[in-house]
DNA sequence: CATGAATGAGCCTTCATTCAT
DNA sequence: CATGAATGAAGGCTCATTCAT
């Protein structure tokens, strides 16, 4: 392979980590690929424009051509992790029937196959938040809020239907929550192992990867059943 | 208040957030502290050396008094959080009883415990190891499998003696593990809420925060409940 | 004289000093003659980075983007010194026809020569080498032997023709060497001396300068007179 | 060899390097001595106080106890060079008889015997003279002033008894000059590479040394009999 | 004497960002 | 769009020096 194929292929080693880009420019794709990879990694004031602009091959000033701001940089990233997990959840729990405990597992599962396919993007949009400025903080945490209260109405009617039985539900959801969303830290995407691009993932986290064992679809269905329990599903 | 006693309360406002640091000379101790709350919210790199030495009221210069470089400040608190948690963990198994059900319910609690009374070291400590140099990081990796191995020989007893339901216990750890993890970034220490210094804690983290309903003990015992639960405890 | 005309004067008081630097970018081409002049008198460590971009007129941020680090400005500078040094002597020897005495006698003029038109470099370029990184040093260390295999050739052709008489020709040259390298300890060019621009030099040097006697001429020949007689000519 | 025996070994390392110590307190002489290795190699500016007491075996700030500054060592040690070497060969030429052939031979024979023996002396006291501040640096500007005059003397004198050929001494002064004080840069001492200390030596002069083939005495009969000859002796 | 901790200035270098080309 | 050169601020760290112990 020659090296101008291999530094393409460098550059291209991120394509994939990110959900909803299709309709970008080029360049500002790359740009959200090589900077989901590196903060993920090294966190946000880990990573600098330099960095970003040198992993997508071009020069530090190229960036302010696509992004206004460092900051807003990771502003986009956070929507975008925001708002396609939030899609995620909500379709699922929207086509899962009536009945609140197959709308729960819908939730579950939806949850848990974002944070196995896209677990840079959770990483990134979830411990950086320190990094955005007031009004960005601001509307990530209302696109946060939005997200909970669709799966609290679900719990509560669960509970006022008799089929789960917690009458407190905001402990068991901080349990079930915390125990999905930590899926990120240790799940990588079977794409990751069998294409050897595992490079572009957190090194550390590689250490928890067992693709051999698990399929997403087997973290799903294991989950949920834990979470069916944790909230006293009848 | 005089501005004085204002500045002492501001260097002194990081009191308490580490275990195990009586025996330290005092300048290092402030400096850990200060840097303790500062990692937790804005991560290792969103923190320089000055930021640490004015929190702690003393020149940039003074801090290598203390410590060799950033990094292995970084190493102690990392080193600091590994061992007390590991001991915290240890002590609550051993001191159980012979019943795995009882051992099982200790480490969660002794767990919670730590995540819930030291969540600040609990964020630095897990949140940035990618920022030690490699031999750092392997000691603490380590003592990561280490604090492992304890809890997956009460988990598989547990099976041997027919009280859990587990065959493969990789994947139920990995929930539990992230459940009690995860306390660290929504619950605050009483202490932090009652005496205002709450300051001291991320602000992100507070939004979270529901201090008015539950203390550590009601936290430590629903997640063992759900722990038991989701190792099919008899 | 204007404020804008004085600092005019004082960023082009540098011209001159070095050789084989016109096709350089403008900016690069100031900075290593400001380097020169500077680490000529203070030494490496003597000069700061600020220094040399306060020379120059810009701010210290600016040198990298000329120069990968302030070692690698050294380099340059020796590598500038050493190789127009060794072009400088070669072209001499390989123009003096075939007499060896001729031969040397044109070496040691144009060592000379050199040593006196560039005395700054001179210093630089053979008085810095400690504060070179390995590597760099290395390749340094192979100019100056290839640099010594020249004139060695000379001085035992002169012998085997019987023109010279040193059976041993080290102790000779090293004689000559110090003899001719430590002028540019002393001696100052006369535009130096003309134009006023003697600040450019080294204060220390200065007191030992003697521009109303000796032009470049006369110490070429009466130092070649000197070898002459070390080397034992015919 | 225990530890404690090679520290000491490497505290001793630069015994014998500076001449007139003998009556010095020995912490006092053992930072000369440190300090003498480190300057000759490094420079003034790149070694510290902190280098100087490490490689001593104290504290920093145990510096202070014997030295009123930094600078004030570098005095020191220029003065011990510029008027050892005085001594030495003020007590050459007086010891030598009335034919200022043989003061001047005696002269030359003492010159390169100081520079030989205490090469790294020579170097400090010499390259580093932009270092002193503006008091000290007259003192020893003066020194060398009077260091020419006893030489001057003897060359006028051989001319006017018209044993040299010389009529404007300055130039071949300067040529044997140089020519003797470069010794101090490729000479190494004999006991420096019998008793495997030359670590104590730069390293890049070690690529010049030859002990192998020749002693102290042959350098100064050689460049003695190169003296006489550019002196026109008769 | 020796020391550990402290200091303010300064070190080399990188930061995010701008702008003329 | 992309770039090379520039900028002022800030980064981690070392400097010579002081001082109470």
């Amino acid at each position: 392979m020659t090296d101008k194929a291999n530094d393409r292929k460098a550059l291209e080693g991120a394509a994939g980590v990110l959900p909803g880009v299709e309709g970008l420019a080029i360049g500002k794709r790359r740009l959200l690929e090589a900077a989901v990879v590196a903060v993920a990694e090294r966190g946000y004031h880990g990573v600098s424009v330099r960095d970003l602009a040198s992993d997508t091959g071009v020069q530090a000033a190229s960036f302010y051509a696509h992004f206004g701001s460092k900051e807003e940089l990771l502003y986009e990233l956070c929507l975008l992790g925001h708002r396609e997990h939030h899609r995620c959840v909500r379709d699922a729990i929207l086509g899962a029937g009536a009945d609140a405990r197959e709308q729960l597992r819908a939730a579950i599962r939806a949850n848990i196959w974002f944070h196995a396919t896209y677990p840079l993007l959770t990483i990134s949009a979830n411990s950086e938040l320190h990094a955005l400025n007031a009004e960005h903080l601001a509307t990530i945490a209302d696109l946060r809020h939005d997200a909970g209260t669709l799966l609290t109405a679900v719990v509560e009617r669960g509970n006022s239907e008799g089929v789960f039985d917690c009458p407190e539900p905001w402990l068991p959801m901080s349990a079930v929550g915390g125990m999905c969303l930590r899926v990120a830290w240790w799940f990588r995407p079977a794409v990751a192992v069998d294409e050897g691009t595992l490079s572009a993932y957190p090194r550390q986290a590689a250490t928890w990867l067992r693709p051999e064992d698990y399929t997403i679809e087997r973290v799903m269905d294991t989950y949920a059943d834990y979470a069916l329990k944790i909230f006293g599903a009848a």
